[in-house]
RNA sequence: GCUCGAGUGGUGGAAUUGGUAGACACGUUGGACUUAAAAUCCAAUGACCAUUGCGGUCGUGCGGGUUCAAGUCCCGCCUCGAGUACCA
């Protein structure tokens, strides 16, 4: 009787086989933590989770068989709308309906054969975690890197709750696609801006990233170096300065007027001062009542108003006009700028608006200056007294030195990274552990007290926040006084921030985490995700990371060595998404070919980093390739290699351990697989032997898990294959005895001879010279040179 | 606008340091097996020309360059994609 390949009978078996085997254990090995970025317990596995997950399980099945002692666990990020939602729509609890879930993907994950370390597994929605989600939350906050402010905030209309800006994407929210809208209100910020200039500057030591998401990172923390420019008030000279933000302090002796934000502070304390106060007044009315994003957008026209006011040029002593304009940004900078219309193009579209005076002072060397459009290239200045014939770089120097001698500036560079937002206005989240006295001054739960766990007697009936309506939650009284709950949860980027730390130490009760088993374990050696999460979840891990470090909770200073970002799976060219309907689910191809095509299908298709359009005809393509694979290993027996091949066979597959092997590291899985599908065509045709076909089982193993391990059992392999060792090559075996030399003309390839290996160049430019194929082209021809590369070719040059 | 990234057969994609372009697979075509189909196996498959046989020309987005030799290196463009944008 004959075995066929028939993975919809024998994966279960197997699944139940690998539940009663004891993990293998390699304490004394060099580790590797093997990571992928945590799900959202939606309850349905899609393609993205599938081919996410694949890919760190072939890495930790390899390294595991190469020796390593692997961490590679799995976890849910398991707060957030969507369950809270579903309370709102289906009536149904959230926590129910979350661990629900979570039980459900954790069958689908084990399902596809994905090898996790399963007693690692965190929850980020359970009072065991968010416990310490709070606890990090109070040594930030001691530590004064959370602070409490009133602002106008990115709210979202339709997940009913205020956003960071790294959330809002186009003007929209990240999660929900609305609009976002803006509002004033309290909230919670941690200073991400105190280590912009270091989350900058690591990047440059984070070298298997990927440079598109740090150059992403860069762009985002956006540091621009520049001076600030201190103009004294000549209206009242005990009142502030106005302080200017600039990038060209070498168009200083152009400015024409300086421009604050409608927003700035300026305008609250002195604006009673300006004889035009009534007009600006309703001016600013009229600009803060447009949407900001309408504002901030480059397109809409440039407006002002004089103040009427005027300040000192910090240079010359001039009196230089101040006017509001909605075209500055209170969020940047300083919120004001100066004005130089000749060298910007901006201030030079508001001068021509109002007619104010446009002064060149930086000649173009090229070009003479025309006054119908700004010059913003380098150049030499003029008009400029003293700065007269520096360049412009030289002038940089020169006049913010100026200015810093005479207390008049500053050099200090911006970045455009704002500090996050941890504020939500959410049932399902982790409460803030602060208490408000009958003052309302903040103070912090104390350790004792905590977790702060999220009460059952909440409504979700869609109107505000649930909690701000629950008896149980509301209000507690400490030593006979009367304290008022933050009802306001955290983004749950906070929970994603450190959940790689927790796996470490799982089910640690008195702390987040045992500082030593950390060290052991981080950073993480690779970490695989989508590209989406950027300038979020990577920002923010990067950024928990440094504090943990100088609270003294780990050494590391970056979380992830390596980074790879998987490409998203297509459906006939678009996105899978349900709103196209035209999402293919893996528990139906799972269903239908097993889970070891599925996965062998998503790693073939493209490589790792490129997407992958999903097709059918691929899959059935991939199911073919596993039975002939089964019949080429199982049925081995069928054709036993002939003597006179058994060379030949030894060196097919010594190549392709070697090549396998190098693939698998440089996560070119597609090409690892096809030299598997060489091995078996050349088996095809010249025969097998049982260690070869066992051989076969361990190279396949972390690509498809389930039909590794049916064949090793058929082939008489003692435990797992999974618990083997990784095959090893040998040099002996990869060089063949002899080679096709090729033969060229000039370049052009006109033939082959075969020699044997290290033919020594006389030999074979000789043998080379008189070879029958090539004869016709040096007939009348004189060779002028000769090129020999060893083992490759000979290239004549003729005349 | 700025900053990255990518352009290779009908399709997905291969090609260490410049050294046989198109591995592997999908699709297509033809054949074997079968009463028939499915499955499986075998063969062909970049384009064009020649075809009795050998063969030849072109070809990695476009235009130049370096080199004995360029998908790969250099210069200048084009197209597509991503991120970002009144950031001073």
């Amino acid at each position: 009787m004959t075995v066929t390949y028939s993975p919809l009978t024998t994966e279960p078996k197997i699944l139940e086989k690998w539940a009663t085997l004891p993990l293998p254990s390699r304490d004394n090995a060099p580790k590797k933590y093997i990571l992928e970025m945590f799900p959202y317990p939606s309850g349905h596995l899609h393609m993205g989770h599938v081919r996410n997950y694949t890919i760190g399980d072939v890495q930790a099945r390899y390294y595991r068989m190469a020796g390593f002692d692997v961490i590679h666990p799995i976890g849910f990020d398991s707060f957030g709308l969507p369950a809270e939602n579903a309370a709102i729509t289906h009536g149904i609890n959230p926590l129910e309906w979350t661990e629900k879930n979570i039980a459900h993907m954790r069958n689908q994950l084990q399902r596809l054969g994905l090898g996790y370390d399963w007693w690692r597994e965190v929850s980020t929605s359970r009072p065991s975690y968010y416990h310490w989600n709070q606890w990090l939350f109070k040594k930030f906050y001691e530590k004064g890197l959370v602070y409490r402010k009133s602002g106008y905030v990115n709210w979202d209309p339709v997940d009913q709750t205020v956003l960071a800006n790294e959330q809002v994407i186009d003007g929209k929210g990240w999660r929900s696609g609305a609009p976002v809208e803006q509002k004033y209100i309290d909230q919670w910020y941690i200073r991400i801006t105190d280590y912009a200039e270091e989350l900058l500057r690591d990047l440059d030591t984070l070298t298997e990233w990927p440079d598109r998401v740090k150059n992403m990172q860069r762009q985002w923390i956006g540091k621009s170096e520049g001076t600030t420019v201190y103009f004294t008030p000549l209206f009242d000279p005990d009142a502030e300065t106005t302080a200017v933000f600039t990038t060209r302090p070498d168009t200083l002796m152009g400015v024409s007027y300086v421009a604050v934000a409608p927003e700035h502070p300026f305008v609250m304390t002195y604006l009673t001062k300006s004889p035009n106060r009534e007009a600006c007044m309703a001016y600013i009315q009229s600009v803060l009542a447009e949407p900001l994003s309408e504002r901030g957008d480059a397109s809409t026209p440039k407006t002002g108003i004089d103040t009427g006011l005027r300040l000192a040029h910090p240079i010359t002593g001039e009196s230089v006009p101040l006017w509001i304009a909605n075209y500055v940004l209170m969020d940047y900078g300083t919120g004001a700028v100066m004005g130089v219309p000749a060298h910007d193009d901006r201030d030079y579209a508001f001068a021509t608006a109002y007619d104010l005076p446009i002064i060149p002072v930086i000649q173009d060397p090229d070009t003479p200056h025309t006054a119908a459009s700004a010059y913003t290239g380098p150049g030499i200045l003029v008009q400029s007294g003293a700065f007269n014939g520096l360049t412009t770089d030289a002038a940089k120097t020169a006049i913010s030195q100026t200015l810093v001698s005479s207390g008049k500036g500053t050099i200090k560079p911006y970045y455009r990274l704002r500090d996050w937002l941890i504020s939500r206005q959410r049932y399902w989240g982790t409460p803030i552990p602060i208490l408000y006295d009958e003052q309302g001054t903040p103070q912090a739960v104390d350790d004792g007290d905590l977790p702060v766990t999220l009460p059952t007697d909440c409504v979700f009936d869609g109107v505000g926040n649930p909690l701000e309506k629950s008896e149980d939650f509301g209000y507690v009284i400490r030593d006979g006084r009367r304290y008022r709950r933050e009802t306001d949860t955290m983004d749950t980027f906070f929970d994603s921030s450190w959940y790689f730390y927790r796996y470490s130490d799982p089910t640690n009760a008195d702390a987040p985490f045992d500082p030593t088993i950390v060290d052991a374990c981080l950073p993480v050696d690779v970490y695989i995700g989508g590209i989406e999460h950027a300038c979020l979840h990577l920002l923010y891990a990067r950024f928990f990371t440094k504090v943990l470090r100088d609270l003294g909770l780990c050494r590391v200073s970056e979380p992830f060595k390596r980074l790879v970002c998987q490409g998203m799976v297509l459906y006939e060219g678009a996105k899978m998404s349900k709103s196209l309907g035209n999402t293919v689910d893996p528990a139906h191809i799972i269903d239908e070919y097993g889970a070891d095509t599925a996965r062998l299908f998503i790693l073939f298709g493209a490589p790792v980093e490129r997407d992958l359009d999903w097709s059918d005809t691929g899959v059935e393509g991939s199911f073919r390739f596993l039975k002939r694979f089964f019949t080429a290993t199982v049925h081995w027996d069928q054709k036993p290699v002939e003597a006179a091949d058994a060379a030949d066979l030894q060196r097919a597959l010594h190549k392709t351990i070697q090549k396998m092997t190098h693939d698998i590291e440089r996560f070119q899985f597609n090409t690892a697989i096809s030299a598997l599908m060489e091995l078996v065509n050349a088996i095809q045709k010249i025969g097998s032997s049982l260690a070869v076909a066992q051989t076969m089982a361990r190279l396949i193993a972390p690509f498809a898990p389930f039909i590794a391990e049916t064949c090793w059992t058929h082939l008489g392999g003692e435990g797992s294959v999974h618990d083997q060792s990784w095959p090893t090559y040998s040099d002996e075996w990869l060089t063949a005895d002899s080679y096709p030399l090729v033969i060229q003309i000039n370049g052009k390839r006109r033939g082959d001879i075969q020699v044997p290996t290290d033919l020594p160049e006389a030999e074979a430019v000789d043998l080379a010279r008189n070879a029958v194929a090539i004869q016709p082209h040096l007939i009348n021809k004189t060779i002028r040179k000769t090129i020999f590369v060893k083992d490759r070719l000979v290239n004549f040059v003729v005349n």
